[in-house]
Order: structure tokens, then sequence, then C-alpha cells
DNA sequence: GCAGTGCTCGTTTTT
DNA sequence: CGAGCACTGC
């Protein structure tokens, strides 16, 4: 093998440069070649960097022939950027040679080459999440299976979660009838998409998969000698197929390099297995392992606040992150009073920041859910603070857009039956629900196509193999099938010679679809048709795409692009605050972050049906991705009252806050949370005046935030604001929006005896005036064991304190026996 | 065949 | 609260 490769004048020698920039570790991952090589690499540690150099090192130092290089990715967009840095560092020529992509985008690109092998049709189609519902409603019905015992959704995400471990049908040892009638599904929906020629995403890679571990395999072959570097990025994300795949392309050198974070693994809900990662070391016994520990993102504050979140993990491999930078200020902490008020307080402070003359771009607002977004939103467009949101309904995944798209897939593959589904009505041409089920009928009997059967239900030929009734049609339905039958094949024959532009353009026209919408003649026709031109627009451009590297711009191609690619609306660079959820957040920094919803069963998000055990320890690491996006500037916002999902919520502040550092944190309230506490009837319980709280002062900041500590939002959250102006003496009953929560309302034993309660995250309605607050830290006294600090405390209706007593150690006490010390 | 109404039920998301 | 969907009535 001729493996040296040859650059020409490729820019510098990257190892002059890395000497200067990069630390030890760094360095050593970098300069790292042969054999297994395992990198966690903390937030903000440099991570790309250290990918990047390590690439153009092996290109430069070592003469390895760019198109031996494989390095995967997640997204288009952290391939995206990996492939812009690496043009900086090695130049253009070198990186369209290497093989950088996402897992799919990489798979798509090898199955081309392979197809055959695989058993894929030239035309095939990559079917979307609402595409592979479809299908499964499609395969219930057939099935005959209650779509409501058995809901689409679930029934996808099972046979989803069987194709990432890698199980087919036969495979699955189902032990009740739920699992079996999934299987039953699973094995219809693959039949479905062999005979509709669509693969689904996991097919992707269980297509090169099969390939590259059958030792038969010609193309199997290829694919194992193909690549001598393969590289990982955000290994912590990978699920059990794609770890196979990695490692049969690297089997006969080992040369498998991966990069990632145990503490940031937060997709472990779609199949990412954090296992792979912390098994590594187990697989490949020879691995080097090096840890990125040094932060330069952000300021010392923020990355205290952040360790003191994730220190608390279960199960994570030992590593200190560490900064040089300076402190900066305080991550605050802010208690609002509602949802409304912390969108308020957001957007003040926004306001001060772009006063302050940071740009609106460099600053972020996270939330858990979308749902959260809406009242930000309105703020801000209130105050005319320029904002973009980053996901939420795509582009893509518009019905127009869709219905266009559906046109040329079954341009290119008549066989697929959901993109006909979706079409062979739209605009309407009077082939209703009922002509449809015949025609399901008919392609079910048949085992083909709906495409084709449309010829043999025209004809009425075909008997309905159950009843023996003709699933005929009248003559004016007969007509309208094959009119739009003609008309496809129209187009078909057009597309051999059109260009993929002037194909859309003429299924426009000619179905009529654009003149629908022009007549229509509203605000959302003129939306859609606007949607379709950028699709246009983007069909353009892919041609002069392709026309610039010299190829051809096939329609396959272009289909083939958008269904891997969704980031139509992703970060653009544009003066705007940035507004997403946090998982959208990963891999981001910003100046400035405002993180809201700080809130008990919103974050930790808690889900109204038990039988989804949630998953505290994701929830933990989600906020330490969180808190690593800052920079400089943190704000954590929580509302004492949210209305949310249709229901007002009283939740407690997260339990995330109290495993910041008090030093890195400063606790604030709202001025409309300041409001409720001063209220006479509303605040004497709360422990207001107890001086300096765990987020309270301490940098002489007064009146703000005396009392600011977020432990006192529990009493303030649980006090419905009718209930808590009544000073309500003995009724335990929490307000009637609380009584969903699987939070028991305390008995009035538990809190009967005055000055001798506590409130945690548990609430203590009743006790009105007089409660006074207990926390992890807080000193008490029992009259047996003296003085004591509370370590934690376990709600309910009678709750229990753990406490370390001097000379007693460790008890487990009652907190109605406990008296509270005035200060902490 | 289609529009209109009432119902349910809510994370997070890439490809 | 509001999207998405099933069902009903014309």
């Amino acid at each position: 093998m001729a493996e040296q490769y040859e650059h020409g004048d490729t820019t510098q020698d990257p190892r002059v440069v890395m000497n200067e920039e990069l630390n030890g570790p760094q360095a050593d991952a970098v300069t790292h070649v042969d054999g297994p090589l395992l990198i966690f690499a903390g937030a903000g540690s440099g991570k790309t960097r250290v990918i990047v150099y390590r690439i153009a090192n092996l290109l430069a130092g070592h003469h390895v022939p760019p198109y031996r290089i494989l390095a995967v990715t997640f997204t288009n967009k952290a391939a995206g950027e990996m492939k812009l840095r690496l043009e900086r560092l090695v130049g253009p020529e070198i990186v369209r040679d290497l093989w950088v992509g996402t897992f799919h985008s990489v798979c798509v690109r090898l199955l081309r080459k392979h197809h055959e092998a695989a058993g894929l049709d030239r035309g095939f189609v990559i079917y979307d999440d609402a595409d592979q519902r479809a299908v499964v409603a499609r395969v219930l019905k057939e099935l005959d299976l209650d779509d409501r015992r058995y809901p689409p959704r679930q029934v996808l995400s099972r046979i989803h979660a069987y194709k990432q471990e890698g199980r087919s049908p036969d495979d699955i040892d189902s032990d009740s009838y739920f699992d079996d009638a999934v299987t039953r599904c699973y094995r219809a929906y693959e039949r479905h998409l062999k005979t509709a020629s669509a693969v689904d995403f996991d097919d992707l890679l269980l297509a090169v998969l099969r390939l590259v571990e059958d030792p038969e395999s010609l193309a199997g072959e290829d694919l194992r000698s193909r690549f001598r570097y393969v590289l990982v990025d955000e290994f912590q994300d990978v699920n059990h197929v794609q770890y196979r795949l990695v490692r049969a392309l690297c089997q006969k050198h080992d040369n498998l390099c991966v990069v990632g974070d145990d503490d940031q693994s937060i997709y472990r809900w779609r199949g990412a297995d954090v296992r792979v990662i912390r098994g590594f070391r187990r697989d490949f016994p020879t691995a080097n392992v090096i840890k990125l520990e040094q932060n330069y993102r952000s300021v010392g504050n923020v990355v205290q606040a952040a360790l003191g979140v994730i220190r608390h993990a279960k199960d994570r491999e030992p590593k200190e992150l560490w900064t040089s930078n300076r402190p900066g200020d305080p991550v605050q902490v802010v208690a609002a009073d509602s949802e409304h008020d912390e969108a308020a307080w957001v957007a003040a402070r926004i306001r001060e920041l772009t006063e302050q003359g940071v740009s609106p771009r460099e600053i972020a607002v996270f939330y858990r859910v979308h749902a959260q977004s809406r009242v930000l939103e309105e703020v801000l467009r209130s105050e005319r603070i320029p904002y973009q949101i980053i996901g939420g309904t795509r582009f893509f995944e518009r019905a127009e857009i869709k219905n266009l798209l559906s046109y040329l897939r079954v341009v290119v593959n008549p066989r697929t039956d959901v993109d006909l589904h979706r079409i062979i009505n739209v605009p309407p041409r009077k082939i209703g629900a009922t002509t449809i089920d015949r025609l399901i009928q008919v392609a079910d009997n048949l085992q083909v196509s709906l495409y084709d059967a449309i010829q043999p239900l025209a004809e009425g030929a075909i008997q309905d193999a159950h009843t023996g009734n003709k699933p005929s049609v009248t003559p004016q339905i007969r007509k309208n099938l094959l009119a739009f039958r003609d008309m496809m094949e129209k187009l078909r024959e057009m597309a051999r010679e059109a260009s993929p532009s002037q194909l859309a353009e003429e299924i426009l026209e000619r179905t009529g679809y654009a003149r629908l919408l022009k007549e229509e003649d509203n605000a959302e026709a003129d939306a859609r048709l606007q949607n379709l031109h950028e699709l246009l627009q983007s069909i353009l451009d892919y041609e002069e795409e392709m026309k610039a590297a010299g190829e051809p711009a096939l329609l396959t191609g272009y289909l083939e692009r958008v269904s891997l690619t969704s980031d139509a609306d992703t970060l653009e660079d544009v003066p705007k605050v940035a507004m997403m959820t946090i998982h959208a957040a990963k891999g981001l920094e910003f100046h400035a972050v405002f993180l809201t919803g700080m809130e008990e069963d919103l974050f930790p998000f808690r889900s109204m049906e038990p039988s989804r055990n949630d998953d505290v320890e994701e929830e933990r690491r989600l906020a330490y991705v969180a808190v690593t996006r800052a920079r400089e500037k943190l704000w954590i916002t929580h509302a004492s009252r949210r209305a949310i999902f249709g229901q007002t919520r009283y939740n407690a502040p997260s339990r995330f806050l109290k495993d910041m550092p008090a030093s890195a944190v400063r606790g604030v309230l709202t001025p409309a949370s300041q409001l409720m506490a001063r209220r006479p009837e509303g605040s004497g319980g709360f422990g207001m005046s107890q001086g300096a709280g765990r987020f309270g002062g301490g940098r002489g900041d007064r009146d703000r935030s005396a009392g600011a500590r977020f432990d006192d939002g529990p009493r303030l959250a649980w006090r419905h604001p009718q209930q808590g102006a009544m000073g309500s003496a003995g009724s335990a009953s929490p307000p009637a929006a609380l009584r969903n929560l699987p939070v028991r309302p305390p008995t009035p034993s538990a809190t009967a005896a005055p000055g001798e309660r506590f409130v945690e995250r548990e609430p203590d309605v009743e006790s009105d005036g007089e409660a006074i607050s207990l926390r992890r830290g807080s000193r008490v006294q029992h009259d047996r064991f003296g003085l004591g600090t509370v370590n934690s405390i376990d709600p309910g209706p009678d709750p229990i304190a753990s406490v370390t007593f001097s000379g007693w150690g460790t008890k487990r006490i009652m907190v109605r026996f406990l008296k509270p010390l005035e200060g902490r």
C-alpha cells in the first residue's frame, strides 16, 4: 500500500503550533499515534483543538493519507466545525479527502459504494420519524391491533430500542403479550420498509455493520481495511450498534481514538450508553487514557458551581475539572415569584448586558422543556430584545415541505408508500380515505407497494381475500387514480432529463399545489408558499454546490442530504439572544447564560407517570452541561409558582442548587419575590430575618440578598396566594393544583409544635408564621445529643433528618425533636 | 369526502 | 395552555 502522502505545500508544520498552544495532556493526546486511546475531555478543556491537531499530526507528522482517516461525530454541526478547523490547519484539499462526518452520513457514503452487497435499491429513501410512525400506524391496522393499547409512538420507540441494540425480531423473547405484539409489529415494520425500498436511520448503521462483521463478504473486507485511524467524538453518546461498528472498522489495527466525557452523557433516553465509554479500558486493555481537566472556558465561580453539581454524581470516572481563570462574578441564584416574574427578570438583565456593550449573540437563555419558552418569548418580544429560538419545529417537518419532498421521493422511488400516501390526495383530487384503504388492502393482499396496487385496484380485478368483495371503485375514482398515476409517470420521465430544481417547480405547477396556496390567500398560505420557495432555493444551492465540486447534482443526492441534515434553524450568526433547551446547548458556549426553571419536578424533570422512572443522575449531568456553557456570567432562576402543561405548579428550588458551593454563588430575590416575602401576612414565618442564608449576603449587598436563600423557596412555593393570606391555621390540605403532585402533604401532627418544624422541599403549608427552615448545614440542638449539623433531610409527613453530633456521630432524628439554632 | 368539534396528554433529540 | 388527533355530522 502506498501510504506515503504528499501534501505539496501544506501551510505550516502543526507540531510547531502545537507546542505553543497545548498543555501537557493535550499534547500527549495529539502526539499519540498507534493503538487505542481514550480521552476524557472535560467541559471547556479544548477537546476540538486536540482532535483537530491530532488529525493534523497524523497527516503531517506521520504521512497518513487523508482517506485513511475516519472521524465520526453525532451531529452535522460538529462535523462541520471539525472540517472548518482542519481546513485552517491543513488546507481544504486535504480535508476533502478525509472522512469526517456523522455516523449516518459516513454510513450512507459507504452504502453508496456497497448498496448491492447490502441488498439495497439504488434509489432507497430514508424514512424520518414521522414516516416511521406512519409505517407503524399502518402495521397496527394490518395486524388488527388497537392503537390505543399500542400507541404508535411507544411501539416505534420499542422497535427503535431493539434496533439500536442490534436485535432483530428473531432475537426477542417476548414474555408478555405486549412484547409479543411489538415484536410482530417490528417484523411487519421491517417488511414494509423493504417493500418500500426505504430504510430508517438505524438501518443505515445496521446495514454497514452487517457487511463489516461478515467475514465472507467482499464488501465487508473492503470496509475492514479501509481506514487506518478511526476517531469518535462525543463517545459517551454512542449506542451499541455504533460501538460495534467502530470496533469492527478498526479491528485490524485497533487505532481507535475516542473522545468523550461521561459527565456530559445526557442522551441515555435515546439509546446512548455511558457504560461503553466506562468499559472502554476493559475492551481495550492496552488503551492509553488521557484526561483533559483544565477548563479554559469559564470563570472560576462557574467552574466551582459546575463541580459542586457533578461531584455528587454516582459512577463517574474520577476527574477534577480546574481552571486558572479568574473567579469572576459569583453565580447568581434568582428566586422569582412566577414564570412571568422570572422572564421579566431575565429580560431586564439582558437589557443591562446589552447596554454594557455585550452582544446579544453572546447571551443565551436555557430551559428544560420547550414549553417554558413561550413566556420568555413574550417578554423578550415586548421588550424588543432580538432573540432566536433554537430547535422546536423544524423546517423540514412542515407539512408543505414534506409534501413537496414526498413528491420528489416518489419520483425517485414510487414504492415509497409513506410518501405516496402523503401526496396521493394533496392537493385534493378526490381520492379519499376509503379509496386509500382499499388501495392498502389490495397492496397488502398482493404484497406490493401502494403505487403498484393502483393499477389492480383501478381494474377492479382483484378479489378481496377475506370477504370476497371486490374492493373495486367507481368509474370516477378509477379515473382519478389513473390520472394521478399518469401524472407521476410523466414526472418520472421528466426527472431523467431535468434538474432537481426544475422538477420541483414542475411538481408545484402540475399538481396545482402552488395555485391552491395562492388562491387561499391568507397569512398561513403565504407562509407556506414562502417555505416552498425556501426549499426551492435550497435545491438550487445544492445544485450550485455540486457544480462547484464538479459532481452531478442528482435528485437522490439532494434527498439524501435533506434526510440527514435538519439544521435549517441552528444557531444563526446574528446579533440575537439564543433561546434553547439545555440539550440543544450542549457543545455551545456563551458570555452570559440564563438557566431558567431550576425547580424540582421541572429540573430534575419528573414525568407525571411514575411508569417512566426518571433518571436523576442524567438530569444532574444535564445541569452540569448547562452550567458549563457560561464563560463569564451565569444566572440561575427558579420560580415559586409556574403555570406549565395547563396547571399551576408550586415547585421547590432544584436540589442541584444545594450542591453548588456557597462561595461561588449568591442568592437574589426578584422585586416581586421580595414583595411576596415582605407581605406581613405572608412572610413572617419564612425565616427571612435570620440573616444571611446560604445564598444570602456575604458580599455586602445588603437588603437585596437578605433572606434570598433559595431554601425559603419551598415555603413560598407552597403558599397558595389565597391560603397564605388567610393564614390558615390547621388545614393541611395543599391547594388543589398541588394534589396531583407526588409529594404528600404533611400531617398536622408533624408540624404541631411551634418552633420545631422545618421545611425543606417538603411543604409545611399550615405552619404559617412560625416555620423555621432547616437545611443541610443548619445547626440544630437536640435534648440528648446536644449541638449538631444537619446533613440531609428526608421529606415526608414526619420528616427525618440525618444530623452529625459532635461526640455522638451521625444520627437520624425526627425533625420535630430538633431545635434549630439562630444563624445557621 | 371534508370541515368542524371535542378529546387527550404532555421531556429532552440526532440522524 | 395548545398541539395533535380521533370522531362526528353534513
